[in-house]
DNA sequence: CGGCTGATGTGACCTGCATCACAAAATAAT
DNA sequence: ATTATTTTGTGATGCAGGTCACATCAGCCG
C-alpha cells in the first residue's frame, strides 16, 4: 500500500496495515475545481483537508474587498480554518482553489473518534501542530525583521515550486506587499 | 488541592488528584530575577517553561543587536523556542524575565514520559498547540491587515495588564514599531 | 476568431514610519 | 542622596512601499 497520506504519516510514526486502514476510513474523498471554496467565510468549517494533488489558499477579506492570503496549501499540506473547525465558531476566512484540486477530509467528530481508536495518531497530530505554530512563528518573526523584498526572495528560495504555480498578485496577497511594488522587485 | 497548573489544564480535561500528582512529578520549580535568561541563543533549550508568576519574553537579536519580541509570556501561558526544545537544535531565541519570575520546567524526555504515563493529557497538550497556532495567525493577518497604530490599540483593547507592566519600548519590539512612532501614538 | 477577464509592467505622486538628534523624566544602583 | 541607566517625548528629515493611472499581454470561452 503506497498512499501519499499514509507515507506522510509513517514520516512522524509507523503504521500497520490495518491502522492506516482505520485511519483512512476516517476520511472522506473531494474533488473541486479551480475558483471553487472549500470553506466559506461566515459558514462553518465542517473539514480539516488533507491536499492530494492541486493547490488552495486561505483568505481573509476585508470589508473593503481586499484579499489577504494567510496561507497556501499543496501537495501533503494540512488546511483549514483550524480556529473555526476546533471550535465550531463560523469561519473567519475562506478556503478557496487555486487549481483543480484533490482532497481528503475529516470532520472533528471522525477526528476525535479517529484518535480514541487509535491513540497514538494524536502524537502525530501534535507534532503537526507544533510545527505549524513555529512556522507561522518564524513568519512573524521574518515580517518584523525583513523588507518586503528580502521576505520575497526568501519565498523564491524556499518555496520555488509555489511561485512558479502562483500567480504574482496572490503572492504579492501572501506576502503583505502591493502587487506593483512586487513586480518592482528582480525584473 | 489548588495549584495554578492544574486549573489550567483542567479547563480542558477533568483530572483525578492521583492524576494531577503524576503530572507535578515530571516537572522542576525555578525561580528567576529580573534580567536573567531561561534560554540563551545558540544554546539548547532544555525545558518548556509554565509561568506560575512574573514576565517573560522570547527574544530574536538581529546581528546589528537590534531586537525583536517574538512573544510576552504572563502567568499561566506556555513558553520556550519550541523548535530548539522540541528538536534539540540550538535555540535561535533568547527567554528572558522582565520581572523577577517563577516557573514550572519539562523536559522533553520528561514530557514524553509523561504523555506515556497520562495518554489523556495529550489531548491537553494538542489544544494548547492549536490555539497557539491560530493565535499566530492571527497576529500574522493583523500584520498583514492594519496600521501599527492599530495594532497596538488592539493590544491594548486585549491585553491592557500586559501593557502596563512591559515599557514601551518592549512593546515597540513586539508590535514591529520604532519606539519614537509607538510614542507617538495617543499622546 | 474575436471579445473578456485577469496578470503583469511602469511612471508619478503621496504617506506612514524609520532614523537621527536632543532633552527631560523616571528607575535603579551605590 | 546622587550618580547611572533606562524610559519617554518631540522635532527634522529621508525612504520604502502604497495608491492611482494607464498600457500590454496572456489565457479563456462563446
Amino acid at each position: 500500500m503506497n498512499h501519499p497520506l499514509r507515507e506522510h504519516i509513517e514520516k512522524v510514526i509507523p503504521l500497520r496495515d490495518e491502522e492506516f486502514k482505520l485511519i483512512l476510513g476516517h476520511f472522506s474523498t473531494k474533488k473541486f475545481k479551480k475558483h471553487q471554496f472549500l470553506i466559506q467565510e461566515g459558514e462553518p468549517a465542517k473539514y480539516n483537508f488533507f491536499v492530494l494533488s492541486g493547490l488552495l489558499k486561505l483568505v481573509f477579506t476585508e470589508s473593503s474587498g481586499k484579499q489577504h492570503i494567510v496561507a497556501f496549501a499543496m501537495e501533503d499540506w494540512w488546511e483549514s480554518d483550524f480556529f473555526a473547525w476546533y471550535t465550531g465558531a463560523p469561519a473567519t476566512m475562506s478556503l478557496e482553489c487555486l487549481e483543480d484540486t484533490e482532497v481528503l477530509c475529516i470532520t472533528l467528530d471522525d477526528y476525535h473518534a479517529l484518535c480514541n481508536s487509535l491513540q497514538k495518531i494524536e502524537r502525530f497530530f501534535l507534532e503537526k501542530s507544533i510545527f505549524g505554530f513555529v512556522s507561522a512563528q518564524r513568519r512573524i518573526l521574518a515580517m518584523l525583521t525583513s523588507s518586503a523584498q528580502e521576505r520575497y526572495e526568501r519565498l523564491l528560495k524556499q518555496y520555488p515550486s509555489l511561485v512558479q504555480r502562483v500567480p504574482k498578485t496572490q503572492l504579492a496577497a501572501f506576502l503583505g506587499v502591493s502587487r506593483e511594488t512586487l513586480s518592482r522587485f528582480s525584473g
